[in-house]
DNA sequence: TTTTTTCTCGAACATTTGTTCTAATTTATG
DNA sequence: CATAAATTAGAACAAATGTTCGAGAAAAAA
């Protein structure tokens, strides 16, 4: 039987963190909740985190963090166009993010902006956001992105054809294209995002 | 000239909001970077806020945010199927999760999973998951989703040919649905997400 | 009602923490 | 080298903050 003084009280810290960006102090609280005194506050806290709803770093201030049991995302950077020579993961070449689930892959993630419709037969549209996993070198039949000439990124399907490695297209106006020294693999490619 | 000191200072202040969840103290700072005074740390931090990269509220302590500018997410639920008669929006029927950004899009966000290719030439694919945003009513051209018969939802193209209002699959393999009181709009599509 | 438990208050205390000032040190600049 | 600017150190201070204790008030249980 969680109190509607506690419920108040987590609500709030919820709030300020996720607006302010830092926990409030117990005075802040207590006011906020109409207590006059800052021993109930920490009556109140102690409470709440025995309920496991609540963490805080003993004797050091605004350290609230609130224990909400949801699914953890992280965000991963979004690299836009590909400047000759520059390295394709860098930061500074960030156009925007993706959140992708945490658990779900590795640290070995970035997105990139699709350009053009080679690969619409797969879905994939001009301008969707493709996750792409460099800890993962795409196999045979896998949609990859692929760096040519390490100047310019593409993303593609990579399969064997009569013995010979190819980059094919979802799109019948565009041709396969050999793999050769120019071309290397990056990673594959294993979540997609579109705006409608 | 951003100084080695500053750019060190500036990474630990994110580290630890990011991974503990509050803001270091100026004395955790000094000795994270190793400095001997908090005056020291004081006179970067200074520095780093005069130059936008950061922001405090003075004399309180661990308020310190960092202005990188990155999209805020938030998360939506995913309904899955929908048995007949309960409401589609239930939180009781959530089957996961995603998250998108904060600003663009209002509250009424839900997402739903995609069953089957009535969408396929749309480069919607079985097992994709849409967001839907309620507060908007589907115009036509728009892709939107519908509840027919209070039971099924599904997610079609809406448009009006000749005077009368279908809902229109893009697959050949399926036929347009004039609208009639059975189907009743529930919002429009506005992102996708696809696990490849 | 009586008893017990829970909640609240007030005050005092100990740390933590931000702030300020001056001087020493290092680094850049001419 | 001499000078100026930037960086760092040290100490002291003031304010913010978490913590604790005892007692009273309110609510729940017996």
């Amino acid at each position: 039987m969680k109190s509607n003084k506690q419920t108040e009280i987590l609500e709030f810290i919820q709030y300020k963190i996720e607006n302010e960006g830092y926990s409030p102090s117990i005075r802040e609280i207590a006011e906020k909740v109409n207590l006059k005194s800052t021993s109930s506050v920490h009556h109140h806290l102690n409470n709440l985190i025995e309920k496991g709803l609540l963490s805080k770093k003993a004797k050091q201030s605004r350290t609230l963090t609130s224990n909400k049991i949801i699914t953890s995302f992280k965000t991963v950077p979004i690299v836009g166009e590909i400047a000759a020579g520059s390295p394709l993961l860098a930061e500074e070449n960030k156009i925007g993010e993706v959140s992708v689930p945490q658990e779900k892959f590795n640290q070995n993630l970035f997105a990139l902006k699709v350009n053009g419709d080679s690969m619409l037969d797969a879905g994939i549209h001009d301008g969707d956001i493709v996750v792409i996993d460099k800890g993962v070198e795409p196999k045979n039949g896998d949609i990859g992105a692929f760096m040519i000439n390490d100047t310019e990124a593409t993303v593609k399907y990579l399969d064997t054809i009569s013995g010979k490695r190819y980059l094919i297209p979802a799109n019948k106006n565009y041709n396969n294209q050999e793999i050769n020294s120019n071309i290397q693999p990056i990673g594959k490619v294993v979540s997609l995002f579109r705006d409608i």
